[in-house]
DNA sequence: TAAAGGTGATGCGTTTTTTGCATCAATTAT
DNA sequence: ATAATTGATGCAAAAAACGCATCACCTTTA
């Protein structure tokens, strides 16, 4: 897009910080590039940037600016993908940021049935934790969030929820495979992988933990799903995981490649909430939007008693 | 502003309806706007207008397109006041769209105020009735609308609201400028002129005249204001208003150069409502948002029960 | 303390893009 | 039928954008 040209060099020196190596990125000279910055700030009638011996920052006029630009592009991208789908063909690309937890199996379903009708849409998929997902919306880095609990910022709006309960991994030979629910007092002495504080799902058990006055025994804290999942079957450990995250078998209690899931009774450990929404007063892209209800309908299916939306 | 030369083309032509129309307007020839055209609708990939002998005509993608360009000049405006904030003197242009009520006392008293303080804001003001004002702001051709009665559209959002009495205007002469309040049956077979039907004001009195199944002698209809002050002094006849569109005098019952206004009785003419606002989910450019905010608090210097906000 | 390496700004010749003129083909109005 | 519009296009001139070499300034490094 011609007319947008000088504004998206605007933004790649914005988040460079630097015109020379935003040339560089941008394969074109640093005189060029800095000229058009130049004339764009004699048109604004002031300038953008704060010119420092290291680069160049955003001023506040300039902060303003950039955020317009976004903006802008966001909007250009939904136009695009409307018009797209005038003639026929759903084009777009879609953004995604998410947790943890819907990365393994979930996402991945959603993507490839969504391609399957629509391949001329492509994807972003970034793993964020709750706070850094609500900022990538914010500053238009994403379209769409799904955020595991907690929701903090008023500009996230929530288009569908659904009620997770925290369930316990392990080796289908773990003594508290018997079990059908899993009570925290279970688990005293027995080790734990937990995933760090900034998970949703910890914060979940920690709320639990605290209520129960229990320590667990901590072997390991981790964000790794991947690692996690592995080290089980290596190991009489026990994780954390929600349904969501787990493949559908796992998820209804029968077991896959050795290992099984129990809920924690939630008496002990509340139930959360995964948020799915966008930034408040977006309109979406045609094909993120689509998406969006291909989410939703997938998660009545998968959860049709704890979808509200 | 250099990147916006391209889109503006497109805006202009298609309002013109015509590429040699518009290249007139824009002081270029027909050829380079023509190719102008031609390159944009490459790069969006598909065509925006329609090829007619008589000109060219917005095709579905070409409106969306237009819409998109509206809406990124609107928000182009509100970053430039905003920057323009930053720097000490507030610029900017605030187009106001109002029914016929605010024009002759309120508006010029409160852009006087308000360029009293602040000269380097330029103001549009147009006159429409309800619906059209809606349709100006959804179009975003204006910033603030003022609309007496009814609100239509759900695109518009209220930021205040006051309620006006309907009132009886007439020389300080007339038989009826003796009452305290006028009852409708006062008026039967006496002259009146009368606002037309798009008005607010005309609509409550029919609601009156429905109510009481009374006729009134419509001497004539007109939406002139301006006649119908000049009017009430030649001939004993009764005009009808609103506080807001009458001298603070008359609005509080003195007479004013031979011409006197009185409440009609809200048991037969209800009161109606003036609506202050935007266009739902606008952020309105610094200069709109604080003329706005005068509008308002000058609202409640001069009608202080009767303000909602 | 001095040198080396980095930054953004600027003069100037070259390249690319945009513009305007003349003209064409197609349609409408008279 | 004829005249007058309309948007599209080839080509030359004008304008804008670009890249190179260089400057002045600052920070880092030796």
């Amino acid at each position: 897009m011609r007319f947008m040209t000088s504004l998206r060099f605007i933004d790649a020196v914005a988040r460079e910080k630097s015109i020379r190596k935003a040339a560089e990125k941008l394969a074109i000279t640093s005189t060029a590039l800095n000229r058009r910055i130049l004339q764009v700030e004699d048109e604004i009638g002031q300038p953008l940037f704060e010119r420092l011996a290291s680069g160049v920052r955003l001023n506040t006029a300039g902060e303003i600016f950039v955020q317009h630009i976004r903006a802008q592009q966001a909007d250009l991208a939904r136009v695009q993908s409307q018009l797209a789908d005038l003639s026929g063909v759903r084009r777009g690309h879609v953004r995604v940021t998410s947790g943890a937890e819907t990365l393994r199996y979930f996402l991945p379903d959603v993507i490839a049935r969504y391609r399957s009708e629509h391949d001329a849409v492509t994807f972003d998929i970034s793993r964020q934790h709750g706070e850094a997902a609500e900022a990538a919306l914010s500053s238009l880095e994403t379209d769409l969030a799904l955020i595991f609990e907690p929701i903090r910022s008023s500009d996230f709006q929530t288009i569908a929820t659904t009620r997770q309960a925290v369930y316990c991994c392990m080796a289908e030979t773990h003594d508290l495979a018997q079990l059908e629910t899993i009570r925290l007092h279970h688990l005293i002495d027995v080790p734990v992988v937990i995933p760090t504080n900034r998970s949703g799902v910890r914060q979940l058990v920690n709320v639990g933990l605290m209520r129960r006055n229990i320590n667990l025994a901590k072997m390991l804290e981790t964000d790794s799903q991947e690692f996690t999942q592995s080290y089980l079957r290596n190991e009489m450990v026990i994780g954390f995981q929600i349904p969501i995250g787990l493949p559908k078998d796992m998820a209804e209690g029968r077991s896959i490649n050795g290992l099984i899931a129990r809920p924690v009774d939630s008496q002990d450990v509340p139930q959360g909430t995964l948020h799915i929404g966008h930034l408040r007063g977006r309109v979406l892209p045609v094909a993120a939007a689509k998406f969006m209800d291909l989410i939703i309908t997938e998660l009545g299916e998968r959860f049709p008693k704890d979808l509200d939306q």
